[in-house]
DNA sequence: GATATCGGGATTTTT
DNA sequence: TCCCGATATC
């Protein structure tokens, strides 16, 4: 028997060595599912798969570096890189760029990441006439989003009763004109959105039988993990790109949802078993990560959720230390007392800085323990900020590049027509795109045509030679590498003079990561050839389209020694010796913004679950009285989750005295009172002032009422059907013929026929008062009567 | 057309 | 508190 299989329990090893067919493994946190998934792909290549014709899916680059490290150590070999392993963006946007031609895109096509995309949303509002406050960019792209990821094109958007309603209650029914806009003004930038990579490749896929088959026969064996994150346009692809073989293999654990905001589905789940009726479903039930105290508390947290799929985890392990429970006064001291925990648990433990991370909802969050850490000296390494990448010096440089690469991307040409200064000015950007509008051509176009348009002498010349440059650029492109032209790029343009002459402390590090950028395309230049098949891979345009998809997660050394600091959602898939859940309290932690209906409350308690799971050894809990939110300062009751801790495996009294201690029913709202006596020594000198009433009543069924803070929806429009005064949209999912429902605005009728895919549901229903109606289950509100 | 200043809005999570 | 973008002013 291999070596790699040794190191596996039996059901792990079922799933890795199960060959053929469909297969799922659903399991807890910790369970090793992605030692699984790795195993499993070595396995393929180690017993004559080739690994050309393995796909994986992960989901971060991250994630699938680590993979494929992992794959080259066990087979001792370096044929993992032939794998295409990635991002479902990254590798579909690396397959489009030899594909996209097909489906009217340049190969060349610009990714636009989200201030691009927010950028096009604002100007197409404005050229629509609409006020860019009221229909908010980031706003308009979510619903947009939205819509991609549920496969929901512009005119189905429009067209559909149950969205248009939603944007009536919102008062933006502009949106779908919104939306058909933008997604031509991509289309003519030659440019794809995040969404658009999933959705063209589908589309591709879908309407292209030669891509299709190319890429099914390509793809013999699909892995795919944290499969409970993915949407419904990820779904078909992997339906269509996996319908040859079958063999498809999906890893999830549906208790560590927490993408939905991204169109995320565990219906995936469901659905995968419905689509392959012999899928193999393999459960992994043996935790090896955490200790006992922490799966149990992990366990029990999740049990308040409805609905999940049963598990049985268990572990090994022992007990180990209980959960410390820890309430501070302020953020400040939260930040204080983490640091100077980590200090005492280093010297009394032994841990190194690589054993603690520091966990949060909201990456605002991080803050206080930066500087607390910064102030006791520990080395940490921050997540969720700024990627290098789209720092402003850069977007700038890249931005050149791309208009060489492609001219049609407005977004990167506005950005540079001007900069550094040359006498191209508000006025006749406007101007240029005016007429590129009006002749239905793009900008550049215009730009190309100057003479034609009428622009005054001085103005006619700068763009000129504006002109000239960049096509001397891409001209330059056809014989030089990138590297080169790049280098070139920033001389001609006086673009890095610029930054030098600049000596300010911000212009020298601006400077230097201008500098940082041209290594980067150098060794991107440098790099050894990949694989076949792959069109100019070392070229400008897959260097800038691979840029647009890193994080800054991807820039940063995960394996370094120190403190990791993270949001929740991106510490998924990581272990830790010692973690830190920060800010568990009410407003942020469920957040405020997430605690309107039982689904958003449910995910935000597979958060906790998830931060809770982090945690191999030691787990602290804490949580503030006060905080600092835009400069002022407010008062948080401590979050309902704490409420479902167990008692017998947490320590309370860490905390200090004036708490309480009263079993698992101790209703935490009534926690506060009294500022003194708080533990560790932090409170030397808090303004003890502000402990008037609490900012609001907590309700203890979180359905029933709506919090006194949320301010009271605009309501709709009269309309024929009088909603029942009880009124709740029921769970639709199996909704069946013959069910009477009620619709708050058609009124009462009966389901008379269910169509439309899985993952967007139509009933069409007979109303009483409107006769026929076809509804989309994923966006219209039903209550199911009978 | 370029530059300085003021004011408003932001924070949920991310490819 | 901080950052960006709109506006006023040169
Ligand atoms: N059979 C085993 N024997 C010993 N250790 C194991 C075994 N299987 C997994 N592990 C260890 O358990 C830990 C968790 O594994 P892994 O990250 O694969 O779990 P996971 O199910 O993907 O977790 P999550 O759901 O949190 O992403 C890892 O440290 C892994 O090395």
């Amino acid at each position: 028997m291999q070596d790699y299989l040794q190191g596996l329990n039996a059901q792990q090893r079922e799933a890795v060595l199960h060959r053929d067919g469909p297969l799922m493994i659903v399991a807890g946190a910790g369970s090793g599912k992605t030692k699984v998934l790795t195993t499993r792909i070595a396995h393929l290549m180690a017993t004559g798969v080739d690994a050309f014709n393995i796909l994986a899916l992960t989901f971060t680059n991250k994630a699938a570096k680590e993979m494929k490290e992992r794959i080259e150590k066990v087979l001792q070999n370096s044929e993992a890189r032939n794998l295409y392993i990635g991002t479902f963006h990254s590798v579909f946007a690396r397959i489009l760029r030899g594909e996209a031609h097909r489906i009217g895109y340049p190969n060349d096509f610009t990714i636009y990441d989200t201030d691009d995309t927010k950028s096009v949303i604002k100007t197409v509002v404005n050229e629509l006439n609409l006020d860019d406050k009221h229909y908010k960019p980031a706003a308009v792209y979510n619903r947009i989003s939205g819509a991609k990821n549920a496969l929901v094109g512009p005119v189905e958007y429009a067209n559909d009763y149950a969205i248009q309603q939603e944007d009536m209650r919102t008062n933006r029914p502009a949106i779908a004109q919104i939306y058909d806009a933008y997604v031509k003004r991509c289309y003519k930038n030659g440019a794809m959105d995040f969404d658009d990579l999933l959705l063209k490749f589908y589309e591709l896929l879908k309407n292209v039988p030669e891509s299709l088959s190319k890429y099914q026969r390509k793809f013999k064996y699909i892995l795919v993990d944290e499969y409970q994150d993915t949407n419904p346009a990820q779904y078909e692809v992997i339906k269509l790109l996996g319908a040859m073989h079958e063999n498809v293999c999906v890893v999830g654990d549906d208790a560590q949802s927490i993408y939905s905001f991204r169109g995320a589905t565990i219906e995936n789940i469901l659905q995968f078993q419905k689509d392959y009726e012999d899928a193999k479903v393999v459960k992994l039930e043996q935790n090896y990560r955490s200790s006992k105290s922490i799966l149990d508390v992990a366990n029990e947290v999740i049990k308040n959720n409805k609905g999940q799929i049963p598990k049985n985890l268990w572990t090994e392990k022992g007990e180990g230390e209980k959960i410390k429970l820890v309430r501070l006064n302020t953020d400040n001291d939260e930040g204080k007392y983490v640091a100077d925990t980590i200090q005492e648990q280093k010297l009394r433990n032994h841990y190194n800085n690589r054993d603690f991370a520091i966990l949060y909802r909201t990456n605002a969050q991080s803050r206080a323990f930066e500087e607390s850490l910064r102030r006791m000296g520990i080395p940490y390494t921050m997540f969720g900020g700024l990627s290098f990448y789209s720092r402003k010096e850069i977007k700038d440089y890249v931005a050149y590049l791309r208009v060489i690469v492609n001219p049609r991307d407005e977004e990167a040409l506005k950005r540079i027509i001007n900069y550094p200064v040359r006498g191209i000015g508000k006025t006749t950007i406007d101007k240029t795109v005016l007429v590129a509008n009006q002749n239905n051509i793009s900008m550049w176009e215009v730009l190309e045509r100057a003479r034609e348009v009428g622009f005054k002498a001085g103005t006619l010349e700068a763009i000129e030679n504006f002109v000239v440059m960049i096509k001397s650029f891409a001209s330059m492109l056809q014989s030089k590498n990138a590297y080169d032209v790049a280098v070139h790029v920033g001389k001609q343009t006086n673009f890095v003079k610029e930054l030098f002459n600049d000596k300010s402390t911000e212009g020298v590090q601006r400077y230097e990561n201008v500098q940082e950028l041209l290594n980067s395309i150098k060794e991107w230049t440098e790099s050894p050839d990949t694989e076949e098949g792959e069109v100019n891979d070392k070229g400008l345009g897959s260097y800038l389209q691979q840029i647009t998809l890193l994080t800054d997660a991807d820039e940063k050394d995960p394996n370094a020694d120190t403190v990791k600091l993270m949001s929740i959602h991106a510490a998924k898939g990581l272990e830790f010796g010692c973690v830190f859940a920060a800010g568990l309290e009410e407003m942020l932690f469920p957040n405020a913004l997430s605690i309107n209906s039982r689904e958003e409350l449910e995910e935000e308690r597979r958060l906790f679950y998830v931060v809770i799971t982090r945690a191999k050894e030691r787990l602290w809990i804490s949580y503030a009285n006060t905080r600092y939110r835009f400069g002022n300062l407010v008062q948080n009751e401590p979050s309902r989750f704490l409420e479902e801790l167990p008692e017998q495996y947490v320590d309370r009294s860490f905390a200090g005295g004036g708490m309480r201690n009263q079993g698992i029913g101790n209703r935490s709202a009534y926690d506060r009172m009294n500022g003194g006596g708080w533990g560790g020594g932090q409170s030397a000198n808090q303004a003890e002032k502000r402990y008037g009433p609490p900012p609001s009543k907590k309700a203890s069924t979180p359905t029933s009422t709506t919090p006194s803070y949320i301010s009271p929806k605009p309501q709709n429009k009269p309309v024929e059907h009088v909603p029942s005064a009880d009124f709740v949209a029921s769970d639709v999912s199996n909704l069946q013929v013959g069910q009477r429902v009620e619709h708050q605005k058609f009124g009462f009728g009966e389901v008379v026929k269910m169509e439309g895919s899985a993952h967007n549901p139509i009933a069409t229903v007979k109303f009483e008062l409107n006769g026929e109606k076809k509804i989309m289950l994923n966006y219209a509100r039903l209550r199911i009567i009978e």
